[in-house]
RNA sequence: GGCGGGUUGGCGGAGAGGUUACGCAGCGGAUUGCAAAUCCGUGUAGACCGGUUCGAUUCCGGUACCCGCCUCCA
């Protein structure tokens, strides 16, 4: 069996991995919070670790892996937009209106995640749905001495954990040195952080040991993870900005709701998009949504690769010449795959990069390799392990329909003739209106051939042909 | 201030202590009336300074520069 290495953010050590259970391996990554459209960055950890969940598949069987990607849709960010919105006239009450944000806001997350060939999650928890398990996983936190109740707040007890920041490589007393802390009166110590907190009338809340309220951020990821993978699982992931102090926080409640259990056994993180160099944001101007990009006429297949072209652990920059890039290798390979199956499983070659810390970049070199040596079905069936070259992606590379028998054999006739003459003024003519249209045109010995390319445009081909009716 | 990551050929981007990464672009050739497409060939790069070594871009130390996190942003 393959075995695969991956590199453990809590160890910053390449590890073999090793599952608790090979006929059920666990992964839990953090997943979006719901309040608006999905930018270029929620992109990422969904292509990293989809292939992470693609290749355990491989390795362990389809029905041997469950992946837990939760959605948070407990929010002050979603609160405030249904505020909005209900100021702006919106009917219902305020609860109605966070529904329907975050009802809307994960259909477009799917329909835009499906867009870049993700697989759905085995499991794609809310938070509110778990709102009972929070306060029970809290309440045990509070019986074994690891938070208090403090003027309806809860807040975790930082210095009743012993392992505290192991997982960022910070001390307690470093973190408050750096003195970027929230000062508040009802905690013990500056670094404690909420597990729960108290709603006004205009914010949603539950009823709760400790008054009406919500749950703090990283509550909702112990609770979820525990409820569905157990206290123990194998995998965890997210982007490389939330493992201070999401994921520190995370393993401090679980670590020490489940003492000895260990949570996850390995820490994965992906590191930052940037786009043409910077980081992106609203500010630069260059801020922009899957959405955006799908809808300006970047297949995701596309996006996909441009993704898969960095190791995730670097910084991945976003630019238009990848994007070109992998669009002309996506259109080749498509083009050589038309009609081929699959061979019965991908390439050693492919695999055994992936097995390597997911090294993506070598698994395309591997895909390179493939085509150029002629090795169609091992390369379907490589890329497709990848999320690439599925047949349900594949829309955008096909070539326009058109019948162009008309002008094909009218060119061919035209070149006939010159190739007698040694004139070849019109045969150039009607190449270059053919080339303008979106055309490509092949010619040989044997013949003339035409077939419609990326920009072909109808509209100029019928022109065209309407040219040569009235001459 | 604290913590972490990075610096590879024109561009993107990997692996490996000593033998071609790979892709894109470029260049040369085949092919073509000319092109396009395709095919073949072509590039000794590794921030800087030391150290270890028979040998380092790959290990160790230092310097410079860049980036991220420390602010419920993936």
């Amino acid at each position: 069996m393959t075995t695969i290495r991956l590199h453990d953010t809590r160890t910053r050590s390449d590890r073999d991995f090793v599952p608790i259970d090979p006929s059920d391996v666990r992964m839990y990554v953090c997943g979006p919070t719901v309040y608006d459209r999905a930018h270029l960055g929620n992109a990422r950890p969904v292509v990293v670790f989809d292939g992470l969940f693609r290749l355990l598949r491989h390795v362990y069987g389809a029905d041997h892996v469950t992946y837990v990607r939760n959605f948070t849709d407990v929010d002050d960010k979603i609160n405030a937009e249904a505020l909005r919105r209900r100021q702006a006239g919106a009917p219902g009450t305020l609860e109605d209106l966070i529904r329907a944000r975050t009802e809307e806001t994960i259909a477009w997350y799917h329909a835009d995640m499906d867009a870049l060939g993700a697989l759905r999650p085995s499991h794609e928890p809310r938070a509110t749905d778990y709102i009972g398990r929070m306060i029970a996983m809290i309440g045990r936190l509070i019986d074994r001495g690891h938070a208090y109740a403090r003027d309806g707040h809860v807040l975790f007890r930082v210095r009743s954990y012993a392992d505290y920041g192991r997982l960022s490589g910070r001390s307690v007393d470093d973190m408050i040195a750096g003195a970027r802390v929230e000062v508040a009166p009802f905690k013990e110590d500056p670094m404690d952080f909420v597990l729960w907190k108290p709603s006004d009338a205009g914010l949603p809340g539950w009823d709760s040991p400790w008054g009406r309220g919500r749950p703090g951020w990283h509550i909702e990821c112990s609770a979820m993870s525990e409820a569905l993978l157990g206290p123990a699982f194998d995998i965890h992931g997210g982007g490389i900005d939330l493992q201070f102090p999401h994921h520190e926080n995370e393993i401090a409640q679980s670590a020490c709701a489940h003492p000895g259990a260990g949570f996850a056994n390995y820490w994965l993180h992906n590191e930052m998009l940037l786009v043409e160099g910077r980081k992106m944001s609203k500010s630069l101007g260059n801020f922009f949504t899957v959405r955006d990009l799908l809808d300006r006429g970047v297949p995701g297949e596309v996006i996909r690769l441009v993704m898969l072209m960095t190791h995730y652990r670097s910084p991945m920059d976003w630019t238009e010449d990848k994007a070109r890039q992998a669009e002309a290798t996506l259109r080749r390979w498509r083009g050589l795959a038309a009609g081929i199956e699959p061979a019965a499983s991908p390439a050693p070659a492919v695999v055994d990069a992936l097995a390597c810390d997911l090294n993506t970049a070598g698994a395309l070199a591997a895909l390179h390799a493939l085509a150029a040596a002629g090795d169609v079905p091992g390369l379907v069936a490589s890329a497709r392990l990848m999320g690439l070259l599925e047949p349900a992606m594949g829309a955008w590379a096909e070539a326009p329909s058109a019948d162009l028998t008309a002008l094909t054999a009218r060119l061919g006739a035209l070149r006939a003739a010159a190739l007698a003459t040694k004139d070849f003024a019109q045969v150039d003519a009607l190449k270059a209106a053919l080339t303008a249209a979106g055309v490509e045109v092949r010619m040989s010995k044997a013949g003339v051939e035409l077939r419609p390319g990326p920009g072909f445009d109808p509209a100029r081909l019928a022109a065209l042909e309407e040219g040569e009716a009235r001459e």
